[in-house]
Parts: C-alpha cells; structure tokens; sequence
DNA sequence: AAGTGTCCCAACCGCTGCTGT
DNA sequence: CACAGCAGCGGTTGGGACACT
C-alpha cells in the first residue's frame, strides 16, 4: 500500500513505500535484541535501506508486539469519542489511554469513520433540536464541548499541602487519592462513584523536577495522569486538599506536568470504564479554560 | 468482464520542541 | 545564545481493496 517505492526520494536513495516481510523481520529482531530508541542508527545497524523515521514509524504503527489487531470496538470507539471531545486532535494523548491502539490507527479511524459518524449524529440532533426549538432559541454555547488544552509544564519545587498542614514543605507530599471505579455504572456523574481513597506519602527532594500531567476538571477535582504509565488517579482538590503550593501550575490554564515516581506505587488502576466513567461526567461541568 | 468511484489506512511530510554542544 | 541533530506529532497523500455500474 502507500507510497510508489520508485518515488525519487530527495538526496539520498532511501527505499520508500510499503515495507516487505523481510524489511519487517529485519526491524523486529534488531529491535527485540537492541531494545527501541536511536532510531538513526537502526536502519544501518539493522542492514534497512530505510530512514531512521521510516523505521519508527513502521515499528511504533504496525510491528510493536503490543499492537491490537482488529477492529476497534464499541467501547474503544466510545473511549475515543470522548477523550477527542476533551482533549482534541491530541492523538497521541487519545492513543496513550487505548490500550495497543495507535496515534495513527485513531487518527485513521477518526477520519474516516467517527468524524462521519458524528456528522451525521449532528445533523439529525440539529434538525431534531431546530425543529423543537423553534419557538425556544438557545444559547449556542449550551452545545460547545469543552476541549482541554493541556499545556506542559517543567517545574521545580513543585508542593502540595494537605490538611491540616498549611505550611510550605519541599521534603513531603502528601497525596489523597480517591478512586474511581467502575461500579456505579448508572449514569450519575462521579460523585457518587468515588468509592476508594487511597492515602499515600511521597518523599521529594527541594530540587525535583516534576513530570506531572495534572487536569483539572471543574471545580473540585484534578485529574492526574502520569500518560507514561498505566496509571491514572482522580484528586479531591476541594478544601486544599491536594493542591500544589506553586500556583503557577493552576492559574489560568489546564496544566500538564510531573512524578519521576511510579504513581503506580499509589495503588491506583486505570481501566477503560473508569475513565469512560470520569469523561462522562467531567466533560459536562468542565471549567472554562482561561479564566 | 471491464471501467469507474469510493473507502481505508500505511506511509510520508513538514513542523515543533527538546537536548547537547 | 545559537545552532544542529533528533524524536515525536498531526496533517496529508496515494494506492490497494472493494463496491457499484
């Protein structure tokens, strides 16, 4: 498929287009023995008369062995629903919470069968509503979804104060999680759901840099999302719990920064239908952005 | 059977941000 | 600070597969 391998490439006499199982084979144990990563180097080292781009792309999109083949499912199409409505065209955040799916997969599969989809689904919500509406107009943010745009933070002295504790501490962090699970399946919003609190304590150092992606959604939650790991834990910010020192971090924007730690060590879990669950209910009492 | 149109998706392109020097 | 090299991302392309005429 793709691109005409006869392609006059620019400069060089790199082999474009489709990859052949040899070139497959050849890529997947040089990866398996040499582990991923100096993607320049794989192609010559692995005997590829490929880019280093092309081989992380054929690996990241069709050869890793934790790709999920097949069609995607009603939940997975569900999950991708929603997270585009939070997060936009973010396809490699979308991808990292779809486990064995790829950016490109859901980008592919947005494209060509979700954003028609939804189309659709608008275009007869729109007649159905203009038609119901007729004597009642709207207000047309009553139907804007609400995107989160995370932006990215490195920061330093990151701190978080729980109660009754309001002192600044470089030294400690305490962390309230609370859980949510998939067990109140009903279509309440989370408060209900919020069943688990787990009570951890992290150690820092005064000059940690952080790598913490922190969303916060509404006005009392946080949700907190290490995307390099399987993990994911909803913060009750209310009443400071939970809340970092640095400000900065919160004003204004949704921010996304960091643990070095495994927040696994939190005890959290992440599956599909909490956060199916968590989307559900944030998107719809999502804070504005900037304000 | 042959021609044409449409769909799907692997692969490419260009850009951005990070890191090292 | 400037620059180069690299990894990663999102948008786009193009060709095989399939449906339709």
């Amino acid at each position: 498929m793709a691109r005409c391998p006869c392609r006059p490439h620019k400069g060089e006499g790199l082999k474009r287009g489709a990859w052949t199982d040899q070139e497959d084979k050849l890529l997947t144990s040089y990866i398996m023995a040499r582990g991923e990563g100096k993607w320049t180097q794989v192609p010559k080292a692995a005997g590829l008369n490929r880019s280093g781009k092309s081989c992380r792309l054929r690996w990241l999109n069709y050869l890793r062995p934790d790709i999920k083949r097949g069609n995607i499912t009603r939940d997975e199409e569900d999950l991708i629903i929603r997270l585009h409505k939070l997060l936009g065209n973010r396809w490699s955040l979308i991808a990292g919470r779809i486990p064995g799916r790829t950016d490109n997969e859901i980008k592919n599969y947005w494209n060509t069968t979700l954003s028609k989809k939804l189309r659709t689904q608008s275009c007869v919500t729109t007649t159905e509503q203009h038609k119901s509406n007729k004597s009642t107009a709207r207000e047309p943010s009553d139907t804007l979804s609400a995107v989160i745009q995370t932006k990215p933070w490195r920061c330093k002295n990151v701190v978080m104060r729980h109660p009754p504790c309001h002192q600044i501490e470089f030294q400690e962090v305490d962390v309230t999680t609370q859980l949510f699970t998939n067990q109140s399946q009903n279509s309440s919003p989370p408060s209900g759901s919020r069943v688990n609190n787990v009570h951890e304590h992290h150690q820092f150092n005064k000059n940690d840099s952080f790598d913490v992606n922190l969303l916060r959604l509404g006005n009392n939650n946080v949700f907190w999302s290490d995307f390099n790991c399987e993990s994911s834990v909803a913060m009750d910010a209310h009443d400071d719990q939970c809340q970092p020192i640095d400000q900065v971090m919160f004003s204004g924007a949704w921010t996304t920064s960091c643990f070095e730690e495994d927040i696994d060590s939190i005890g959290s879990y992440w599956d599909m239908d909490s956060l199916a669950l968590l989307l559900e209910s944030e998107v719809s009492d999502v804070s504005p952005v900037n304000s």
